[in-house]
DNA sequence: ACCTGAACACCGTTCAAGT
DNA sequence: ACCTGAACACCGTTCAAGT
């Protein structure tokens, strides 16, 4: 196993348990190399916590196309926000970037892309069987991914399964029966790529 | 006026505009006073933040208490988680300190406690007047607060006004139509006292 | 009592020297 | 080609020296 696959299993280690503070020199040290090495596999801290937020993007993204062959639309789209919520729920890391990583990455951008499609099915399956209000969008279902995490986020150490409260409260805000009308229109693709290249 | 003030003032505009991760440097340059200055006022970085941080809780406690005037009770309680989004959206500490900083310190958990007693007395009232759903309660919506910014945080730069539509969205999800039951309960007074002494 | 700026321990990053 | 550890510029914080 090669230096650049210790470092990966060391980084991913270290940043689900203590987010995306960690330093080099413990990721470094947990993975048996000096601190220069990381910067021989990665051009900086943020190439590396990218390539693991990318894989983690993807493993949703699979699971969400594994979803689109679920018989019922509404439990799909409800095990596909749950998947994505417990990822985060399970690491620290994934959570904050999931807020707080720009879209500007070519590679994040390629796996967010991935994943805003599968929602969009998701989505308009759910929406076809009138079991999701119709001005919701995949986008927007991305987007809310890591909301019952980030409102959890505060009771986190004395309440671990309170995302699963927030989760259930935004899908009911889904629900057709619960639409007024919303004031502001949903993101657009164009959205998304104004935002990564300012 | 006198040099905390100064600091005070300095730090709030740097720490709107960058967000916390805004340096001590910055901050005493802007004061017009030498860094080793900041330390005679504040212990640390992070009293400084809870000091300004503790003013907007309080303001925004202010602003409820007001609209508990309000006649129609479902729009006080929207007014309400109107003007904290509002003001994560004007400022970027604000929204990064609502979502991250701890209860342990007393100043932050005494102003916290006052936004809950606030947040449940405009809850009580909507739940009473049949606009809200029953398993809904103060604290959820204190915890609520910063979602909206949150969830449209990746789009700040590009769509400034979209943590609007997620306002909507949520509070149509407080709507005794929407309401399936929620798996977890909701949070209680000691959840907040043991994350705070965590 | 308050202010200052040099000093300290940390961080991410670079790079000359080794294999 | 890859690894290393000293060096650098930064950060928050401390503190002896000044007023």
């Amino acid at each position: 196993m090669g230096n650049r696959s210790l470092l990966i299993d060391a980084a991913s280690a270290e940043l689900s348990e203590h987010g995306l503070d960690v330093s080099i020199a413990r990721i470094a040290a947990r993975a048996g190399v000096a601190k220069g090495t990381v910067f021989n596999h990665f051009s900086s801290k943020e190439e590396l916590i990218s390539a693991i937020f990318c894989d983690q993007l993807d493993t949703l993204a699979a699971t969400g196309e594994t979803l689109l062959e679920h018989t019922d639309p509404r439990a799909a789209l409800l095990q596909f926000m749950s998947a994505g919520a417990e990822l985060q729920a399970n690491d620290r890391a994934f959570c904050e970037a999931a807020a707080a990583t720009s879209r500007a990455h070519p590679a994040i951008r390629a796996a967010s892309d991935r994943l805003a499609q599968v929602a969009e099915a998701l989505t308009a399956r759910a929406r076809q069987a009138g079991v999701v209000r119709a001005d919701v969008t995949g986008h927007d279902i991305v987007l809310l991914l890591n909301a019952p995490t980030r409102i959890a986020a505060p009771l986190a150490g004395a309440r671990s399964d309170l995302w699963r409260r927030y989760l259930h409260l935004i899908f009911d805000a889904l629900r057709p029966e619960a639409g007024h009308e919303l004031p502001v229109a949903a993101p657009t693709n164009a959205d998304f790529t104004t935002a990564a290249t300012r």
